[in-house]
Order: C-alpha cells, then sequence, then structure tokens
DNA sequence: CGTGTTTGACCAGCGC
DNA sequence: GCGCTGGTCAAACACG
C-alpha cells in the first residue's frame, strides 16, 4: 500500500557539520513540531541507530514492490501528501495528511525521536516476513502517528513512516535526537 | 495505580 | 458479492 514516489530528494554524503546535518533534521522534524523544548529527562531509550538510508514519503495510488525498490540502497527523502483514511474517493474532501517515510539502518525497530508514543497495533505486512507496528503519539490533542517495519530483504533496515504533525513541542531533550542525527548517514541516490 | 504493550477481533477499501 | 489486506480498537496483561 505504500507508494513511495520521490518528490524531492535530499543528498549529502556525510552528516557531520551542523550545516549538513540541519537540512535532514529539518525535514524530519516538519511534519512535527520545531519547537524542541526538552527539558523533561531522558529516559534509557537511546536505542542504537547506525544510519539512516533514505527518507521518503508515500503517496497514495498503491503500488506494491516499493518496498524492495527502497530496499536497495534509495536514500531520497520525500515530502508529500497522502491520503488517510479514505471514504469513497481519493482527492475528494478527504483530508490528506501527510506522511513522511525514511528508512535506517538499525538493529532496533524503534528510533527515539524524542516523542512518546504508545503501540496501538501490529499486523503481519504480505511480502514481508516482520511485523508492521504502529504507533501513536501519547500526547493529548497529537494525533500524529507513525508506522515501524523492518524490510525482510534486509534485516537491517527500518522504515519508519511519520503521518501527521505534532502540535506539541518534543517532550524529551533534543539532545538524545541529535545524537541520532549525528549518528545518520544519508546515501546518496539516483532515482 | 498509571502507563504502555500484546493480540485477536473488527472494519473499510480494493481487486477480482 | 466475496475475499484479501491494511489499519484500528479494546480488553487483557505486564511493568514501574
Amino acid at each position: 500500500m505504500e507508494n513511495y514516489s520521490p518528490i524531492f530528494q535530499y543528498s549529502s554524503s556525510t552528516l557531520t557539520s551542523s550545516a549538513s546535518a540541519s537540512a535532514a533534521p529539518m525535514l524530519l522534524m516538519n511534519p512535527m513540531t520545531s519547537n524542541a523544548t526538552g527539558s523533561t529527562e531522558h529516559q534509557s531509550h537511546d536505542k542504537a541507530n547506525n544510519g539512516v538510508l533514505g527518507l521518503m514519503s508515500s503517496v497514495e495510488a498503491p503500488t506494491s514492490g516499493v518496498i524492495s525498490n527502497l530496499s536497495r540502497s534509495s536514500s531520497s527523502f520525500v515530502g508529500t501528501e497522502t491520503e488517510v483514511k479514505s471514504g469513497k474517493k481519493k482527492a475528494d474532501k478527504k483530508i490528506r495528511k501527510p506522511r513522511y517515510a525514511f528508512q535506517t539502518r538499525s538493529q532496533v525497530d524503534i528510533l527515539d525521536d524524542g516523542y512518546r508514543w504508545r503501540k496501538y497495533g501490529q499486523k503481519a505486512v504480505k511480502n514481508n516476513k516482520f511485523p508492521r507496528s504502529y504507533y501513536r503519539c501519547t500526547h493529548q490533542g497529537c494525533n500524529v502517528k507513525k508506522q515501524v517495519q523492518r524490510l525482510s530483504k534486509d534485516e537491517g533496515v527500518v522504515v519508519t513512516t511519520y503521518e501527521g504533525m505534532h502540535s506539541h513541542p518534543i517532550e524529551k531533550s533534543t539532545d538524545n535526537f541529535e545524537h541520532i542525527l549525528t549518528q545518520m548517514q544519508i546515501y546518496t541516490t539516483s532515482f
């Protein structure tokens, strides 16, 4: 059901300087709140993040086999809009929430992005031996969701799809998040 | 006791 | 219309 079409690609070889590092995070933080007030303590949620392979966003018009395509070596971040919970027709008055997906090389599925998530579902996905987990932001009034799925082709790759925008500041210190970012590696790709 | 996870059931969209 | 699949709900459960 995921069709990821590259709208704008983000390519950079390294993410070390603040200049290059700021670009990706901003794209990443875009669906969320840019207001980062990390005053709360960060727990030991620190997970091992080895590197981000790519960022993309899903679009409507389901086409299968995209994930496999991404699993190769794509690393493009895309920002698009996705139809959410369509009633009957697409492009109708249905609200389309933007979806931002990116894949990460990680041993763990859960990326600690500073927000608190509550898992509300898990489903076995076709053509994938790993289940897909559904998370929702626990902040009151915040309707942001995310899906986490590990690629069956490459077990080291985790695809995280964000949906919606956070209407509240980040709940944990951004140090943690930035720490993750410093570990990220965005590879260039040819889409 | 509050918070988060697990898991089966349920529902809706879509293709045949 | 039916079956498949993805997405969500909610009760039970686990854990601090």
